[in-house]
DNA sequence: AGCCATTGTTACATTCTTTTACAAACTCGA
DNA sequence: TCGAGTTTGTAAAAGAATGTAACAATGGCT
């Protein structure tokens, strides 16, 4: 039996192209251009999963988010207009699952709904989603939405660099990782002999995670290896 | 034994080129046009790594990955077509360990697949995680922060050199142990016969953790033969 | 193009490690 | 116990690695 995704999108040319592609890839689509269709939609023939724009007429992509996740186990991916943070919070705080933004590229779009089908499939014979969230000290690093929050909620503003920096130590707790892996990790790029941009941003992620920079409790050198990152536990 | 690689890539001149290169790095290698060849070349022959296509008729490099990922230990590394963050972050995020971008170039793919296997062997040989904490007198050394503390909680800040040699003589409580063999504990290094290295920082680590270096209470030098860490208890 | 934020590079200061040199301590036979 | 030979202690210099500020390059956005 093939899964069925249903399309939520008021744009037909948009919504046609999606929903032939998608078809293609062996699952079977249905089209709505509102709420209300995909209302009738779901009615005879439940989803394993939805695609909703986030800006429709009348009962918008978020409020659909919040009253599907309510009363049914679909899987619910948005499609946003822009990279716009906010959309993406806000969409996955109200319960989406992932989301991609407009336009968008086939490749990705697929890859995500392959990806979020198969963890539905995967619950209650898989283990469960690790948390998005890293703990450690008074922070939270928040995978998802790539930032930093402390105990509070504020957002302590990380640049792509730092977060991929940062989330590849906490990716590798107690492991001493040398500047090359860590030059690999975070970008994918081959290290040059006398190259010094994982130490300069060490030194910049520091200033905003250390109580005292200069006395790290977190990112610890290790001279002549490379950098640990402190487990939490310890 | 050779480790075992198999090849998933439907263009046969890849393929073939790949494999060649790979045998001559004096790797065991399997080709398979699909999953399916795959999945008969696994069962008779368990690989240690997989060489995946992201793009492949019928089953794709990315499920072919989940899949894996799930019921195998072998590493994965991915070949993209295009150098774009997408396909690494959803390679990386269904359980892919490491990706390559075509055109690849030989050296970076070697790299990448040696780094791979490398890693995948440390696993089972990895030291089990030591306590967090040894204890001894007034300090903690702590371990995962590489540093020393009182019993106050204040810091004592260790260099890399005499955590590693404080590390190795908490590990060995009352055995006497060479220059020789403290040198090869606290780095990877040649003894030379007239190699002062470890008198100088035992010096330097009783400065910091005895009360009076020149009657020490923990670091006992053992005339004509070495160093002797004495046990907590005694 | 021009602006702004981010990232990478360079240069120099600082810290860490090893070597060297010599003083002090130890061993052992007479 | 003395003293020669050996081993250890340690300050200081030399060498290597890291920290970091300031500058340059890059990239996204309008």
């Amino acid at each position: 039996m093939t899964q069925h995704i249903i399309i939520i999108e008021d744009d037909s040319v948009t919504r046609r192209r999606l929903a032939g592609a998608l078809r293609k890839q062996i699952y079977r689509v249905s089209e709505a251009e509102d709420a209300d269709q995909m209302e009738e939609i779901l009615a005879r023939d439940p989803a394993d999963l939805l695609l909703v724009d986030i800006n429709l007429e009348g009962k918008d992509g978020l409020t659909i988010t919040r009253e599907q996740r309510a009363k049914s186990k679909a899987g619910i991916i948005l499609l946003t207009s822009r990279d716009d943070q906010i959309d993406r919070i806000i969409g996955l705080e109200m319960g989406a699952d992932d989301y991609v933004t407009k336009p968008f590229d086939k490749r990705e779009l697929f890859a995500r709904v392959k990806n979020l089908l198969a963890r539905i499939n995967e619950i209650g014979t898989a283990t469960p989603k690790p948390d998005p969230v890293w703990q450690f000290g008074r922070w939270q690093l928040n995978r998802m939405r790539r930032r930093l929050e402390d105990e509070n909620g504020a957002v302590e503003p990380l640049t792509r660099a730092e977060f991929e920096l940062l989330h590849a130590f906490t990716r590798h707790p107690g492991v001493i990782l040398s500047r090359e892996r860590l030059l690999d990790l975070i970008q994918h790029r081959q290290w040059a002999p006398d190259n010094r941009t994982i130490d300069v941003l060490v030194g910049r992620l520091r200033k905003k995670i250390e109580t005292d920079p200069t006395q790290p409790d977190w990112i610890i050198t290790v001279h002549g290896e490379g950098y640990v990152f402190a487990s939490p536990e310890s």
